[in-house]
DNA sequence: GGACGTCACTTGTCCTTACGAGTTATGACT
DNA sequence: AGTCATAACTCGTAAGGACAAGTGACGTCC
């Protein structure tokens, strides 16, 4: 048995004790942590106090916890998979989307109608309940295994003014681009990030992890005169992929987006 | 009491049924929970089933609970910060960041020597153990609070061709964009993203609540023959702050970066 | 009336006990 | 030798009890 004394609570101490031994590389990734009655005995605690600890080590993303096989170091390796967003025309003028091709849909995607919540009106600039086709799918990697759940929302509005889109509106991105490029618009993109943990479905959907947050990417498609017209959503969980960028310099100083 | 009856365990049953309360917007944000009493009298558990419960609605980042006052809804509004990772110049040529201006530096840099890890030596396209100049900064938007790390890394051998570097290398990132343009480089940068959850000391002194994932951010500039000259990581929690990119199309297809 | 202490409420920590469920090695049986 | 049952491990779930610690309101005392 081993004294410990360190500040905090008990199975903070714990925590706190073989999170050192992990960082400090005694236990190489992948390999198996004591047992809970072997921590037990090593740091004189009880059970509750040992998974408590073990909990915390979870819901840092330190450890796996496998049922009727033991702790393992998990290994922090970068993404097996990293997802460019950049947009890229070919010389024909046909959009190429830098991961489109590894990109497989695991469903047939899901057409809808909806309205509007507060947060897509706020992002197409658009009031509350207004009409919008939707699209959901699910795409697969089939290189790394690494699913991604994708969301198209086009409004009515919009729609209406291009009648390749008001047909058939679930189309792949890359093909919306162009029926718009085709309807007279020169397209930029703004995209934004954030990062959440997940609800049980998204976990169960995504095939995540314990403590693996998901990565929200918002990309709104802006017309000529600048108009938002088309909102899509892409969320991947962060334990196997990774965003990328391509940033040059503005001549102009930045102006004010969003209030 | 009331029965409950769903797949899986107790404590999950009891989580699901409170979620889905809170989904169903049945509790308003920032409202206070059943106590842990009161929802074994509801479900007719005991108490470690209530705590089993509430921990995972903690985990998902539905709730927060005060010692000694109760379990919260979270209120999930959007971030209150948007972080425009984008570069811009003014027309005399100053490099200016799109919030420069919004971050204050909470405590004082803190500049040291160190070497390139296996992490640091691939995004810098060098090889382990080589040296650099490294720059800590502690990041705070005086406007809502939001904390951020940020690391500056920059190459000795990058150091030595920029006499300005040389000598003090610990400068904003405007300043050494500028130092980097005034030596006859053209400059663009390369950004990835992505999320973890924090470790104890990251928790801390960005001040996170449960469950709030950290955005990492690791922006490389590149110069005149797109060679990585610096490394920045940007570390912010995702609970406050969101991020923002431009893209617009390229005329060529994309090439492959990194192996 | 104001200040302060107490009390009732909350969640946090820790222990004990018991059994269920997944995994794996061992060994007996065919 | 191969196959299968069992046993011995692992973690998962659930209950009960006890006390500590933070919070706020109420009531008493000055």
């Amino acid at each position: 048995m081993t004294e410990i004394q360190r500040p905090g609570a008990l199975y903070q101490q714990v925590a706190a004790a073989i999170r050192e031994a992990i960082l400090a590389g005694e236990f190489a990734p992948d390999s198996l942590l004591p047992s809970e009655a072997q921590l037990m005995a090593r740091y004189g605690v009880s059970r509750p106090t040992v998974r408590n600890a073990i909990a915390a080590l979870r819901a840092e993303g330190l450890i796996d916890v496998r049922h009727g096989k033991g702790s393992f170091v998990r290994a922090d390796g970068q993404p097996a998979l990293t997802i460019e967003r950049r947009v890229s025309r070919t010389a024909d003028g046909r959009f190429v989307m830098p991961n489109g091709d590894v990109w497989d849909e695991a469903e047939e995607p899901s057409t809808y109608r909806t309205r509007t919540t507060k947060a897509t009106g706020r992002l197409l600039e658009l009031g509350e309940e207004e009409a919008l086709f939707g699209c959901d799918r699910l795409l697969v990697d089939s290189g790394t295994g690494t699913r991604a759940m994708h969301r198209t929302l086009i409004p009515f509005e919009v729609a209406e003014g291009v009648p390749l889109l008001a047909e058939e509106p679930c189309k792949r991105p890359a093909a919306i681009y162009w029926v718009l490029t085709q309807a007279g618009h020169k397209l930029w993109w703004s995209e934004t990030v954030r990062a959440h943990m997940p609800l049980p479905d998204e976990r169960t959907t995504l095939q995540l992890p314990d403590a693996t947050p998901i990565l929200h990417l918002a990309r709104i498609t802006h017309g000529t005169d600048d108009r938002p017209l088309i909102l899509e959503e892409l969320r991947v969980g962060a334990d196997r992929a990774e965003l990328a960028y391509r940033i040059t310099a503005d001549k102009q100083p930045a102006r004010r987006a969003r209030t």
